[in-house]
Order: structure tokens, then C-alpha cells, then sequence
DNA sequence: AATTTAAATCAATCGAAACCAATTCAAACC
DNA sequence: GGTTTGAATTGGTTTCGATTGATTTAAATT
């Protein structure tokens, strides 16, 4: 089925003229929402910034609390507001700026099994530039940070020395560009903060079969193996998948 | 891996929304953590130097106690500060923060070679994502640029075709993660490629080897041979190399 | 009869303060 | 000199009240 454009608009126009004189409460709700526009204008109201509480917006501009909340509604609707309970609401930012704007962008596109399988692209690699460039200090450090993690006796500390002995092996991999893309991946992992939702509830125990891989790593970087390197992270990282996902 | 598909949904439904949620917040908190960083490094402490108590720190820095520790926690994940009760926070020993360094400053380390390594480590492990998840729109997007790179008679022509080629193949994994470490690969060999004015002067010539090279990557990802692109992308890294630098 | 308003209530978040546990350090003691 | 003890300090945790957006409910209005 297609339709004509024109006809399209014009059913439109038609529809709206006799909504907006049968119904005066659509063109009330019109109007609160361009007096808020009007108002956070007039306030000079930057992206990300807050605005008045509802409460207190209800009083400046005389509005009922629901004609308030349904003309935030449309705002958040197309996107020039956000609000969060307990918080506020804030201004969007009506352009994503490319610093840390891309990064938001790409956290709202990315879902844990794209994280993951980034990961997999890149980490094993990384290990293996490591097994090839890593010096002496850079191993003793894996060491140490391998040892603190078995030294781990709940989840929260496990998972923060488990972040640092990746971010170590990055930098045993002596290649600045390489820990940068790194750090990035590591952004979006740490923005994406689904662990609330997996972890925080189903908390499994502090296993130590991951501390055999990550010793496995160590081992084939200590060796100068760089495929026993690249497989033991995979490895890895597929074990750390599945305990996430749940085996296939 | 193959997963359980209602498994995959869930999880990706639970990450958007918790994703939308938590974007404001992590914007919130990257001011408090830019600020901390500010500090500590216009407060030039050295590696291993304790940094303020945190009741100090509320103080000079107008922090909430709570917001400042949400900002540490963000360091210590990042790995840039140690901290331990009864002791103090410290400044890790590794300080070079790569995160937060700025593109100008991370090509300025970047050596041609490291910058080879880096693609080396990353691009066939798209390549190989490509051959799994590559569309058939992105397929024959790849084909077009790859019969326009065939034709262009200039070096110039040549180079801009390569560079379109091996972005589409960043598309064609289908991961908007890996794309945009694509991108900052990209940007830092872009910078790179400027400061090395020899590339300049010394411009083989338009040679057709490469031509087959890009053949064997794009009739990998074709067939959906993923170990077939990986090598044929790392066999094509290793010629660019070789043409560079010049054979071992 | 249907919708809007007004108030109460819920749930999430933050900030302040109290409290806890690990550490340090110095005075007291043997 | 060596040990013990206890106060003070520090990062970590809990708790409580206040605030805010979200939801429900009953009265009011049209």
C-alpha cells in the first residue's frame, strides 16, 4: 500500500484543525508545553543542566501538577528533556558532543554481547603483544596484581583487581595505541554498569577457576608465548561470557 | 557460542534500560572525576605519594563526601589511585593515564611500527567479525568500493579508496564498539601519517598486489570463513608493512 | 460521564552524620 | 629496649531525613 505524501499531510492538517477546535484540551496541553519551552529559554537552562522541581515549577508558572508533568511528557517524549526519580530533570544535550558524547552515544548502542564480543576481538590480541613486548617490571607488576586477586575474599574486590590485571597486561603490551583502544573498550564496558542488574542479585561466589586462567595468561606471557597468550585470554574471556550468559 | 535466544533478549532489554538510566549519572560524575584528576595532577603528586583525606578533601573541593567517593571509585577502577582503610588514598605507580590523554598527545608516542602492531592486532579480529555478521547490504557495499579502488589510477585515489575499504569492513562487523575503536585506530594513523613526511616523498608506486589482497579479504567475508578474512587481512597488513618499512 | 485537579503515597536518590574496622603513633609500662 | 594500650586518623558502611519524579485516589469541574 502507498500513499500519496501530500495526501498524507493534508489528512494530517485536516485532522489536527478539527482536533485542536474539538478538543481544547489538546491545544491547552500545545500551550503549556511551548510556555515550558518558553521558559527554559528565558532561563537560560544549558544542556545538562536541572530545572526547578515540579513543585516548585507549579507555583512560578501556575500550572496544575499533571498539566505540568503531561507537557514534560511531550519534552521527554522528543527528547529535550530527561528526569529521573529523586534527581530531577535535567536539559538534554541537544548535540552529543564528541568527547564524552559519542561515549554516551555508543553505551545507548551497545549491548553486552556486542561488549563481548569486542573484547574477544581485542584482548586476546593484546595478550599477545604482550607476550612478545613486555618487560620485566611490567611482568612482576601481572604478578603481584595476580596474587592480590587470589588474596580477594569477596566479589567487589575481585572484580577491581580483576579490571586492574587487564588494564596491566594493556600496558605490558608497550604499545600506547593499543592501551588506548583499550581504555576505550574499557569505558563503554564500565558505562554500560549492567553489573547492577546480573551481579548485584545473583552474586556468584568467588570462584577460582578464573584464577587458574588468569595464571594461565601470566604463564604464556612469562613464557614469551605469545599463542599460548592469545588462547589463554580467549579462553578466558569465553569462561567470563559463559558465566555471565549462561552456558549454551 | 551460541546462546539461547529469549536469554539474549532479556539481557539486552534489561541493559537498555538500565543504560538509559545511568547515562545522566555518568555524565554527572565525570565532572567530579575530570575535577579529581585536575587536582591531583596540579597538586603534582608522584607515584605512591597519600593524597588528602577524604574529609579533607570535601572540603577544599566542595564535594560531598559521597559524591567524592564515587569519583575514587571511578580512579581506583581506572587503576590511577590505591586506596586502603587506616592508610590513605594513593596515587598508583603506574601514572601515565592514558584514558584521559588527548588524541594529540597519544600520536606524539605512537611510532609507525606501534601504530602497524596496533592495526595488526585489530583488524583482522574485525575482519573476522565481518565474515560472521557482515549484512548483504554491507557486502556489496564492500564489493563496490573494492571494483572502484581497482579502477583509480592515482595513488592519492588509491589510498582514499583503501582507507573507505577497510572502514567498511569496520561496518560490516556489525558492532558499533568495534567500529569506533576502528575510528580512534584511524584517527591516530591519520595523525601519525602526517607527522611522517616520508610517506610523503617516497610513494611506490600504484602497485595491483594489494588489489588481490583485498579480494581475498572480501571473498572471505563472503563465504562466511571467518579464519579465511582474519588471514587475508593480516596477510594484507603484513604486505602494507613490508611495502613501508621495507622487507626483513 | 468523563476529565482534570489536588492530595496522599511510593520509590529512588542524595547528603549529612554516626558508626565500623583497619592502621598509625605515641605514651605508658614492664 | 620491647611490649602494650589507647586515642586519633582513615577508608568503608549504615542510617535517617529531605527532596524529587512517578503513581494512585478521591473530590471537583465541565
Amino acid at each position: 500500500m502507498s500513499h500519496n505524501n501530500s495526501n498524507v499531510v493534508e489528512l494530517v492538517d485536516q485532522y489536527m484543525t478539527i482536533a485542536m477546535l474539538k478538543m481544547p484540551e489538546i491545544r491547552a496541553h500545545v500551550d503549556t508545553v511551548t510556555a515550558l519551552r518558553a521558559f527554559i529559554k528565558a532561563g537560560e537552562y544549558r544542556p545538562g543542566d536541572r530545572l526547578p522541581s515540579e513543585r516548585d515549577l507549579i507555583g512560578r508558572l501556575a500550572l496544575t501538577r499533571s498539566a505540568l508533568r503531561k507537557a514534560f511528557d511531550v519534552l521527554e517524549r522528543e527528547g529535550s528533556i530527561w528526569r529521573h526519580v529523586g534527581k530531577g530533570t535535567f536539559v538534554a544535550s541537544t548535540e552529543p558532543q564528541n568527547g564524552s558524547g559519542s561515549l554516551a552515544e555508543l553505551i545507548l548502542q551497545v549491548t553486552p554481547i556486542t561488549l563481548m564480543r569486542a573484547r574477544l576481538s581485542l584482548e586476546p590480541a593484546i595478550a599477545r603483544e604482550a607476550a612478545i613486548n613486555a618487560s620485566e617490571d611490567a611482568i612482576s607488576s601481572l604478578t603481584m596484581i595476580s596474587q592480590r586477586t587470589q588474596a580477594a575474599d569477596n566479589w567487589d574486590d575481585y572484580e577491581l583487581f580483576d579490571d586492574q590485571f587487564h588494564r596491566a597486561i594493556g600496558i605490558s603490551a608497550e604499545n600506547p595505541l593499543l592501551l588506548s583502544l583499550f581504555d576505550h573498550l574499557n569505558a563503554v564496558r564500565r558505562g554500560v554498569a549492567w553489573k547492577t542488574v546480573v551481579r548485584s542479585s545473583v552474586r556468584p561466589a568467588c570462584d577460582h577457576t578464573s584464577f587458574a586462567e588468569h595464571d594461565k595468561i601470566l604463564a604464556g606471557i612469562e613464557a614469551r608465548d605469545p599463542s599460548a597468550a592469545h588462547a589463554a585470554m580467549r579462553t578466558h574471556l569465553v569462561s567470563v561470557s559463559n558465566r555471565l550468559f549462561g552456558d549454551a
